[in-house]
DNA sequence: CTGAAAGCGCTTACAG
DNA sequence: CTGAAAGCGCTTACAG
C-alpha cells in the first residue's frame, strides 16, 4: 500500500508537506501543492484512516446495531434517517445487523467498541422493550423504536397512543357510531397503546366503549409480531347483532385480509364498511382498492431525531414520542 | 482511553505480556495470565482496533455498498446473507447505503478505501445494469443483483428467465391454454427476461404465442421500478374475444391489484382465474386469498454466494444466475 | 513556507 | 516464560 512517504519521495519533498496538502493546510506554496497533488494522483494515494484515527484519538464512527431493521420492510428507513444526520456531521455509520440474538449482539458490541465508536444507536424493527447491555453506557447511546425498562437511556419511539386516537377519530369524523378495533397481539406494546388511543377517541366523542367490538386479529407469538389471521376476528364482528360500520385495523396486513374476508359477507370496504389502519406499508396500502387510509410509522424521523439528539450532547434520558402521520386514501370514506 | 500499558502497570508486568494474553499466546504462565486477565477486567480494557490494523496491515473489513437494499422490502436479505458468510470468515461488514446517487457513491467508496476494506460488495435493490467505478478494481469486488455492461466484475443475479418459465409452467401444468402475462416496464431487465421465460414455456408446451395476451402493468419510470397500475392491463385482457384463463403477473403488487380488478368483472382468483407471480413479498403473498403462488427472489442466497465467491479467491468474472424458488400457495389452482 | 522529532497503541521478530 | 527495540502511517507541536 502506498503511504505518505512514497508520495513525498515521488514529489521530492518531505512527508510532512504531503500531510499538509492532504489536510488542506494553507501554509504550502502553490507550486509545491500542485506537485504533491500530482504525485498523489499518480500513485493513487489514499490516507490510511487507521493511522489517522490513532493520532487523532477518535474514529469518526457511530455504531448502529440493527435488530432486523435492515431486513424488515421499511424499518430500514430508521437507518436512512440516521445516516442522513450522521453525514451532515461528517460521521459515518458502522451498521451491524443482529437478529435478536444475545450472543451476536454482544459480539457486535465488542467489535464496535474496539473500533472506538464515538456513539451507539440500538434500533429495533418493532416498538418494544429491550434489555440494555451495560457496555452501552461507556459511550453516548440512544435507543430507536425500543426502550429500556430502567429508562437509563434516551429513547425515540412512535406515538402509538396518538396514532390509535387519530385512526379512530378519522372514523368518528365520518359520523360512525359503532367502530370496531381488530387488535394486535396484546403482548405487543403497540397493541396496548393503540387500544388506549382508540378508547380515548371514543370517550372524547361521547361514544360508549363496547368490548364486543374489540377483537384480536393476530395470534400470540411471544414478543415477535407475526403473521396475522383476521378470519375469526371478522367472523366475530359479523356475528354481532349490531354490526360495526367501521373498523380500525391493527396493521395493514390485517386490513388487507379484512378486505377479502368482508367480501364473504357481501360487504365492500368503501361502500358498506369504512376502514383505517396502521403502518402505511407502501407495498400494501396503495395497492388495495379502495386505497387504504393508514397511519404512517415515523421510521425516518425517529432515525433522524435520535442522531440529532446524539449530536446535541443533551443528557436527558427521557423517552420521546415521535408522531405518526395520517395517510388519507379512500378506505375511511363511504361511497353511496 | 485505557491502553495496553495501563493494564501492564496495573498487573505489574510488561505491556508485551499483556499483548500475549490478549492474543491467547500459550507462552504465558497460568498465574501471570490470570493476573493480567483480572487487570483487563478491572480497567475494562479493550484493544484498539486501529492500532492492530496498522501493525497487521489489514482491516478485517469488507465494504458493502447498498443501493437501497437496506430500505427496500426484503432486499435487505442480501445483506443478511452477506453478513452470515462474512462472519464465518471472521470478517465484518461496513455497510453504507446510497440512494443511486453518484456523488454519495463516490464518497462512500473513498471512505471505504481509506479504511482499507479488503473487498467490496456493490448491491442493488433490483436487478439492473450498473456503471462500475474504476476504484472497485483496486480490491476484490463483486456485484449483487446488478451487473456491469463490460462484465469486468463477477456478478450474482436472479435467474429471471428461468423464473418466467417456471411461473408459466405451473399454469401449463394445470391445463391452461390461454395464459396471459401482465408485464413490468420493458425498460427493466427482469421484464425482458421473464417475458423470454414465458415464451419458452409456451413454446415447449406447444402453445401459440399470442401478442394480445401480453399487456403492460407498470408505467414507464426510467430505470426505477415504480408503482404499478394494472387497471388498463386487466381491462385489455377482459376485452378480448377469447379471455385468458390464467395470468402470470409481473410482480406481487400487480397480482394484488389484479385480485381486486377481476372482481369488477365477476371473476375470482382461484375460481375463474388462475394466477402466478414473482417476488414472494411476504407482506402481500400470504395475505391474499387465495394465497398467491409466486417465485421467491433469492436475495439471501445471492448475498451468500457473492461472499463465498470473494473468499474463494476465484478470478472468474462471469455472471452467475441464482435460481428463484417456487412458493406454491393456492392461486395457481382452480377450485370448482 | 518547509522539515526533524516524538508519539498514538499495538505486534513482530529477536534476545535472554 | 518474559522483556526491550523497532516500526506500522499518520499528526501535533516546535524549530528554522
Amino acid at each position: 500500500m502506498v503511504s505518505i512517504k512514497d508520495v513525498a519521495t515521488h514529489a521530492g519533498t518531505s512527508f510532512k508537506t504531503v500531510s499538509r496538502v492532504v489536510n488542506n493546510d494553507p501554509a504550502v506554496r502553490e507550486e509545491t501543492r500542485v506537485r504533491v497533488q500530482q504525485s498523489i494522483e499518480a500513485l493513487n494515494y489514499r490516507p490510511n484512516s487507521a493511522a489517522r484515527m490513532m493520532r487523532n484519538q477518535k474514529s469518526g464512527v457511530i455504531g448502529f446495531i440493527s435488530d432486523e431493521v435492515v431486513t424488515q420492510p421499511y424499518a430500514g428507513d430508521i437507518l436512512l434517517g440516521a445516516q442522513q444526520v450522521a453525514s451532515e456531521h461528517d460521521k459515518i455509520l458502522m451498521v451491524v445487523n443482529i437478529e435478536h440474538n444475545r450472543r451476536r449482539r454482544q459480539q457486535s458490541l465488542d467489535m464496535l467498541l474496539e473500533r472506538r465508536v464515538e456513539a451507539l444507536v440500538l434500533a429495533s424493527y418493532f416498538h418494544r422493550e429491550v434489555e440494555v447491555p451495560p457496555e452501552l453506557s461507556s459511550v453516548p447511546s440512544v435507543l430507536v423504536n425500543c426502550f429500556d425498562s430502567q429508562a437509563s437511556l434516551a429513547a425515540f419511539v412512535p406515538d402509538d397512543e396518538q396514532a390509535g386516537f387519530d385512526a379512530t377519530q378519522l372514523l368518528v369524523d365520518q359520523g360512525h357510531k359503532r367502530i370496531a378495533l381488530i387488535s394486535l397481539d396484546p403482548a405487543i406494546v403497540a397493541a396496548q397503546l393503540r387500544l388506549a388511543g382508540y378508547r380515548r377517541a371514543l370517550l372524547q366523542a361521547g361514544l360508549p366503549f363496547d368490548a364486543a367490538l374489540v377483537v384480536q386479529g393476530e395470534e400470540e407469538l411471544g414478543m415477535t409480531p407475526g403473521n396475522c389471521n383476521a378470519e375469526t376476528a371478522v367472523a366475530n364482528l359479523m356475528a354481532l347483532e349490531s354490526r360495526p360500520t367501521a373498523i380500525v385495523c391493527g396493521k395493514d396486513e390485517i386490513a388487507m385480509q379484512v378486505y377479502f374476508l368482508l367480501l364473504r359477507y357481501g360487504i365492500r370496504v368503501g361502500h358498506e364498511m369504512a376502514l383505517t389502519s396502521f403502518d402505511n406499508q407502501r407495498l400494501i396500502a396503495p395497492n388495495l382498492s379502495p386505497g387504504l387510509t393508514t397511519m404512517a410509522l415515523p421510521h425516518l424521523e425517529m432515525g433522524r431525531a435520535a442522531l440529532r439528539y446524539l449530536f446535541s450532547a443533551e443528557a436527558d434520558n427521557s423517552t420521546r414520542l415521535i408522531p405518526f402521520s395520517v395517510i388519507a386514501r379512500e378506505s375511511h370514506l363511504l361511497k353511496a
